[in-house]
DNA sequence: ACAAAAAATGAATGGTTATTCATTCAGTTG
DNA sequence: CAACTGAATGAATAACCATTCATTTTTTGT
C-alpha cells in the first residue's frame, strides 16, 4: 500500500525551483501534523512528497532550514493575508476589523495541519531564537495595525471608554487561545464557534458596531 | 565549568523513589525549556539531574514514559490547584473566580519553564494520542465548574444578558492565549499586565463585580 | 538527434542517542 | 562488622537518522 501523497497530481520531473519547495514545505506541514516536530525525518518528508531521500539537501541544503522555511511560510501565509486587509481602500474601518476576524477563521487559516505547525513551532521558541525571530518579526507589525483600526472605530463611534491597545492585545490573545483549542479539542469547539465567541468579545467593545 | 543542577542540595545516594521521580522531572522541565523537546536527551536530563546515564530508565522504563510523567506532573499541579479553589467553602462565588483568576497568573502557574513544557506538548497532541488524553481529562473538568460558578454569579448578580458557558469558553482560550504571549514575548507583556487583560475581560461581563 | 546541463535518486556513511546490564557503591540488618 | 539488598553508575550496544555524492534520468539548446 502507498502512502498517500501530498500533491495528487504525477509530479513532473523537472519543476521549477520554486514549485519543489512549496511541494516539500507542504509535505512537512503534513508530517508535522502527523508525526509531530520531533517525530519528523527526512524519509518521512520526501516519502510524504513522492519523491526521493536526498532532495530536501538539494533544494533546501539542510532539514533545519526546511523547518525554517515550513515556519516562514505559514507565517507570511497569514502576514500577508492581514496585510491585504489593512491595505484594501475599499473597506471602511469597520470592515477591516471584520474582514480581519473572518480571515482569522478561515479554513485555509484554522486548517489543523498548519495549526499543528502553529504550535510546534511556539513550544520551540524559547529554546530556538531563529524561530522566535520569525515570529517577532510579524508580531509587531500586526498588532499595530489592528491598534490603528481600533483607535479608528473608536473615534468614529464615540467609545470614551475603549482603551485600543488593551483591545487588540486581548483580542489577539483571545484568538490565539481560540486557535489552541480548535487544535486540541477540535471535538468541544467547531470554527464557526470559535469565530462567534471572538465577535463576543468585540461585542462588548463596540456594541454599536458588532453583535454577538 | 559544571553545569547548573536543577537540585542545589547534595542528592545523597538514596532518596524516596518519589522525589527521584520527582527529581529527574524537574530536571526534565528545564531541559525542554533550554532545548525544545525534540532537542531534550537522556543525557541532558541526567547530567541536568546530576546523576548518571542509566537512572531515568532505571525510575521511568523509557524516555517516552519520563515525558508523558512530566507533562501529567505539570497538569496535576495545574488541576489540583484549581480543585482546591473550587472546594474551598469558605470563599463565595466572586472570591472564587477572583482566586481562579489569581492562579492562572500566579508565579508558580506562569514560571516560562513551565509554559515551554505546556506549549511543547500542546505542539504534539494531534500526533500522539496520550498527551492528548492527559489534556482531555482535566479540561472537562476545569470548564465545567468555571460554567457552574459563572451560572452562580449570573443569579446571585442580576445579570440577565451573561451567557455562562461563551463566556467560560472565552476566558479559558484568552488566558491560554495570554500564557503563550508570556512565553512567546516576555519583553512585550509582563504577568501582572496579563492578569489585568483577563480581569478587563470579566470585567465586562460581570461590571457590578469586578473592574479592569 | 546529440551533447551538455540540470535535476533527482538512493545506497553508503558517520554522527547521535536511547537502552542495556555487569559492576560499583551505600545503607541496613542480624 | 560482615553479609546482604537495592540503588546508582557508565561503558558498550544497537537503532535511528541527516547528510553526502556517484550515478541515473530528464530537459534544454543547437
Amino acid at each position: 500500500m502507498e502512502a498517500l501523497k501530498t500533491s495528487l497530481v504525477n509530479t513532473p520531473r523537472s519543476l521549477s525551483k520554486q514549485a519543489r519547495r512549496k511541494q516539500l514545505i507542504e509535505a512537512t506541514i503534513k508530517c508535522i501534523a502527523d508525526k509531530g516536530l520531533s517525530g519528523t525525518t527526512m524519509a518521512d518528508v520526501t516519502q510524504q512528497a513522492g519523491l526521493s531521500l536526498g532532495i530536501v539537501n538539494l533544494h533546501f541544503q539542510s532539514k533545519e532550514k526546511l523547518l525554517i522555511e515550513t515556519m516562514r511560510y505559514i507565517s507570511n501565509e497569514y502576514t500577508n493575508g492581514l496585510t491585504k486587509i489593512f491595505n484594501d481602500q475599499s473597506l471602511n474601518t469597520e470592515q477591516k476589523i471584520l474582514a480581519h476576524i473572518n480571515f482569522d477563521f478561515s479554513r485555509n487559516i484554522i486548517d489543523r495541519n498548519k495549526l499543528a505547525v502553529w504550535f510546534a513551532f511556539w513550544g520551540e521558541t524559547k529554546s530556538r531564537p531563529t524561530y522566535f525571530s520569525i515570529c517577532a518579526s510579524y508580531i509587531n507589525e500586526i498588532a499595530n495595525n489592528l491598534t490603528e483600526l481600533f483607535v479608528l472605530l473608536k473615534q468614529q463611534g464615540g467609545y470614551k471608554q475603549v482603551n485600543p491597545e488593551l483591545v487588540c492585545t486581548c483580542y489577539t490573545a483571545l484568538s490565539d487561545g481560540l486557535w489552541l483549542d480548535l487544535l486540541v479539542t477540535p471535538k468541544g469547539l467547531k470554527p464557526a464557534q470559535a469565530q462567534s465567541v471572538a465577535m463576543h468579545y468585540l461585542a462588548t467593545q463596540f456594541p454599536n458596531h458588532f453583535t454577538a
